[in-house]
DNA sequence: AATAAGCATTCAAATATTATAATATTATAT
DNA sequence: ATATAATATTATAATATTTGAATGCTTATT
């Protein structure tokens, strides 16, 4: 793979990578929204979703279309709703190997392995 | 959706929002490799190496399998791979478009070559 | 022209991430 | 026991991101 993709995916990510552009990009879902609806629909003031607009927009997952004084933001590659949807089986994976883990602790003490290393989602000890 | 998936999707992507854990994860594809030899295949040195391996592990997406002093680590959900595939996609969607739009420049049609859009990721001018 | 609405940008403080070097741990071999 | 190889952790300086307040820019209305 070259450098470029790679570097592309990262970026791409880094977009992604922030609670607010999320909720933003899930708004976008079946719509077009103004910066003042996303403002309401996110329960953030006008210069914070102004400012992640700007970030999703320079990294190009959304585009501007300027109607009077009002902005209206979309998406620009349906596919990023596909990618979101993917990371959602993930996360539903996860909550299944998380049950598994937890049904197995009823069964008594287990042999203990390097699984140590290897704890889901939180910070090692 | 909850808040829950959306802090999941915003730290999973947080995971993957880094070139050398991209890197990483692309050379995890086809098997498991060990600390040293992810050392060898990014040209990084070990206490990086490390570090960002205890990053994508404590996010759970890859898991560690110990065999005498070596450490071996592969990717726990090959959906991910899925993920950064479509990833891939869009970065091609996205060449397309900056291929038509230089096609568009009154200039007439220009050679479009992969630096045309090396641009990506950079803020708005 | 003056005002207001809707957005974008700028600035600085707070916070988080990254890179580098040094040190610690663990398992194996001598 | 000591040494060595492989990996992990810690400390810290550098850098990047986030947040919140303030300011500026367009466009429409009066």
């Amino acid at each position: 793979m070259t450098d470029a993709l790679q570097n592309f995916k990262a970026e791409f990510f880094k977009a992604l990578a922030h609670p607010a552009r999320i909720k933003i990009i899930e708004n976008l879902r079946d719509a077009e929204k103004s910066v003042t609806e996303l403002q309401a629909l996110l329960g953030m003031d006008q210069s914070g979703v102004s400012q992640q607009l700007g970030i999703l927009r320079a990294k190009g997952l959304i585009v501007a279309r300027k109607n009077g004084t009002s902005v209206f933001y979309s998406i620009k590659d349906p596919l990023l709703f596909e990618l979101l949807d993917k990371v959602r089986t993930i996360f539903n994976n996860h909550l299944i190997d998380t049950k598994d883990m937890l049904g197995q602790l009823e069964n008594g003490p287990q042999p203990v392995t390097f699984a140590a290393v290897s704890s889901f989602g939180r910070e090692l000890p």
